[in-house]
DNA sequence: TGTTAGCACTCACTTTGATAGAGTGCTAAT
DNA sequence: ATTAGCACTCTATCAAAGTGAGTGCTAACA
């Protein structure tokens, strides 16, 4: 049995009319639905072939039917209205904030507020930026402080506990010496020869150095588990599928356990190099919690190099044009405003 | 009418009843669970008085009676077992973190893990403490790093566009004009005034100066809004009072918005005072959306000055005892790590 | 005078059966 | 190939009836 012109309307037209209501669609709504022009009788045939081929299914019998999730897919893929004029966001008064976590958390909000779903970002990652800086310098007697700083102004501070204290002139040298050999390099490429090496040249300070690379390294493993920001967990209790205690559990612990969803920003920005926006239906989706919703996920890049994901959370049956169309603004507007200044 | 003896038993144990088994309870149930040996009727016409009191309600007629506010009220101030042998801690493996906020989300956690019950603490506000150490490095041709350390080691950078470019010496000379001036002062010392001398000695300079200041203040003014850390929101789902969408979809936003809960923190440390532990019951929470839930709260002190809040939030029913006594014991587990060392 | 047995009453909850409505699948006619 | 028509299925809704927990009141009792 093949997919004819006719059966693709006709599952799109349930797919559209599913996704409004919610409810499942019966084949007398299709009859008036659509312009096929084609009496009940004819959609429920066709319809018992598309629930054949796996693209829809009925919750039971003498119900409507409802979209599988390969009925979802094809739509993404094929059936829908691929340039949708989106509206305005609201509120979406994105300006360069100071702070990067200030830009994101409205990023989420702003989102959040304007699909009615719940939403996610994370922080870009710097994979392959370079050392702008190194500072030690005495904050107390045996106390230093080591501050980092990458390329794109991120920084990370670590406070050192001496054993023997470090005169000032000490800590000028070592400073001259992180910084002429270090800085420039990208952290992958600070390894553990290079340390060696720095040791040998410390001297008897080589326990100062090694604990300041241990301090970078420290400053490379936290970015690795990177910063997510979430907001509007608590819009899936809009949607009746998802708002039933055990699933509304299973999806809110995720959201507050955010390193639950590295695992969907790693697939994102590893599938997301050709396609720019990513849809996972259901059970396609990297975390298992959330295989009863629907995610979409983007790639943005503020500067060379810093690229973080954001995700769109809702029921299978979301509004999947209306969701990519947002996600498409929203890119556009954090290059003009990133890209421009 | 006078609750005499006899009624705070039947009170007691029409409470103790109810937290078990979230059912109202009726007479004939007391008759028995008491060792007051009287029979459904008596404790019939008890009831009705302790109704007319205010302190038990009928769901409807015909029903048991459960606790009102003013119920659990008395039961948490007078009625209840002050000291009640509470379980260790399943993995309280509380060590003395490395990062501050790797601590708290471990007592968060388990805290969650062992109550049953979401929680949230706030990261120790510095209040009063003094300032240590300002830094100032170049890293870029016109980008400076401010570091401003505060006593407890709290760090907050900036970066400082500035409009023409600095030379080393000079940078050195503010960082030992800054530090002269600034050091061992209070946050809440250094004013206008402080900033105008400054501003003054520092001649050409003054727009770094008042710009560095700027980032003290800013410094400050996160302290301000205070990190808040959550955990086992989805525990409110374990609670059917609790579990209907309107009511959780409200609990679960307060617990993304974590501002949202700085009322509770700023209550809890005003109040808490005198008694350390601090118990909301109902509508007497500071935070709105808690009006169907109860809130036990308590202080805590790592090291002088540095106060932070830990509040557990559940069901009205919730099991105050164990919740007073596990927060009881954690705060001497806090104790004994950070201050023996 | 406090306590209790007994009884009528109330109300939520559950079960049952009947009904309506939506939707299907199949068949025969077009 | 399409469609009208019909029997069938299943859910949702409603009312009626029964059940059980619990109450309030009264009269008897110690």
């Amino acid at each position: 049995m093949q997919l004819d012109e006719r059966k693709l309307k006709i599952l799109q037209a349930v797919i559209r009319n599913y996704l409004e209501t919610g409810e499942p669609v019966g084949s007398r709504t299709i009859s008036k639905y659509t312009d096929l022009n084609l009496s009940s009788a004819t959609i429920r045939n066709e319809m018992a072939d598309l629930e054949e081929l796996g693209y829809i299914l009925q919750p039971h019998t003498s119900a409507g039917r409802i979209p599988s999730d390969k009925g979802y897919r094809l739509y993404v893929d094929e059936l829908m209205q691929k340039e949708r004029e989106v509206e305005e966001m609201k509120g979406m008064l994105l300006e360069k904030e100071e702070k990067m976590d200030q830009l994101l958390k409205q990023v989420a909000k702003v989102l959040a507020v304007n699909t009615n779903y719940a939403t996610m970002i994370s922080a870009p990652s710097y994979q392959g930026n370079k050392l702008k800086f190194i500072q030690l310098s005495r904050v107390d007697v045996n106390q230093i402080l080591a501050v980092v700083v990458v390329e794109g102004n991120i920084i990370k501070n670590n406070i050192l506990n001496l054993e023997a204290p470090l005169d000032d002139e000490t800590i000028l040298k070592l400073n001259i010496l992180l910084n002429t050999h270090l800085s420039g390099l990208t952290l992958e490429e600070i390894n553990l020869g290079m340390i060696a090496q720095l040791k040998q040249q410390a001297g008897i300070h080589s326990k100062i150095v090694s604990d300041v690379m241990d301090a970078v390294a420290e400053a490379i493993r936290e970015e690795e588990d990177l910063q997510i920001y979430t907001s509007g967990a608590n819009n899936i209790f809009k949607y009746p599928e998802l708002s039933n205690g055990e699933k509304a559990s299973e999806i809110i612990s995720t959201f507050e356990e955010k390193q639950l969803l590295t695992s969907l920003v790693q697939d994102t920005l590893e599938k997301g190099q050709e396609k720019g926006i990513q849809v996972y239906i259901g059970a396609e989706t990297p975390v298992q919690s959330m295989k009863d919703c629907s995610v979409v996920t983007a790639t943005y890049e503020l500067e060379e190099g810093m690229k973080g994901t954001i995700g769109i959370i809702g029921p299978k049956r979301m509004d999947y044009e209306k969701v990519v169309g947002t996600l498409q603004n929203l890119m556009k507007q954090l290059d003009s405003i990133y890209k421009k200044t």
